[in-house]
DNA sequence: ATAAGGATGCAACGGAAGTGCATTTATTGT
DNA sequence: ACAATAAATGCACTTCCGTTGCATCCTTAT
């Protein structure tokens, strides 16, 4: 619990009880999680709380967003040292269509690649869909 | 018009007056194309009959579903011989976050990319951010 | 001509993201 | 220790978008 109040201290995000539980729930989880998810793991605490709390996290980049192609808004923790830049932090994800899981591979960085003239990369989100290995049965 | 009711024919999707117009509007725009926009284009029509359109040109393949990462879901036409198949047709997409349009880079195929064990791909999504060649002015 | 199936239109629902404002909790300065 | 200030939380409500059920219209085949 010690390292969770550095780690959002670290990060400029003012440790309370609150976002220390979800900073655990997400550490605790290795698929990415949804709002809802949190929502129902924390019955007691507000949706809005959650809510802010996620993107106070993403906004200091303790968490990053991911968009895996359900339509739900997903999050998982950030890699310690990640600065959420492409080429360097950003990796793919793979979304199970069988158990609706999406995980984090961050051994997988996004290749890249070269675009015309004129475009500018900043941002890339790259989702793989299938089978995962827990469901896969490997 | 002649070709677009052929190709609508062509994949099994009977060729109504509203979707050739939709498949018209379609193939006239670059960039992917929002539910909302067609409806505003199409200030006649009901959103249902759309939204139907276009989940049956998908299911078709006439149309491909992009998830840009906004949180709308955007269609744009399949190229001529898709098959929406990954290593194949699977193509990435560029959305800007200036103009927020989104367009298809059908030359670019998303790159095939070795993952552990027991995953199993059967879809990707790739999505680069930035700046679009319109808005960067080049 | 009529029956059957598909397409369209209308109404309504539900989930999820987001916002404004009041209230509580923590922090700072004196 | 206490007031003043700022941040965090909770409540109510809104909006947007995707989706579905059912009725109606149109097309096609027999």
């Amino acid at each position: 619990m010690k390292e969770i109040e550095q780690r959002l201290t670290e990060n400029g995000v003012r440790p309370t009880a609150m976002r220390m539980l979800i900073y655990k729930y997400l550490a605790q989880k290795d698929a990415a999680i949804a709002l809802t998810d949190i929502e129902n793991a924390f019955a007691k605490a507000d949706r809005t709380t959650l809510f802010r709390t996620l993107k106070t996290f993403e906004q200091k980049g303790v968490v990053h967003q991911i968009d895996d192609g359900t339509g739900v808004q997903k999050y998982a923790l950030c890699e310690p040292g990640c600065n959420c830049e492409l080429e360097q932090d950003l990796h793919l994800h793979f979304h199970c269509t069988n158990c609706d899981e999406t995980v984090c591979l961050t051994e997988h960085k996004i290749p890249h690649i070269n675009l015309p003239e004129g475009y500018i990369t900043e941002d890339a989100n790259l989702v793989l869909k299938g089978i995962c290995e827990k469901c896969s049965g490997q």
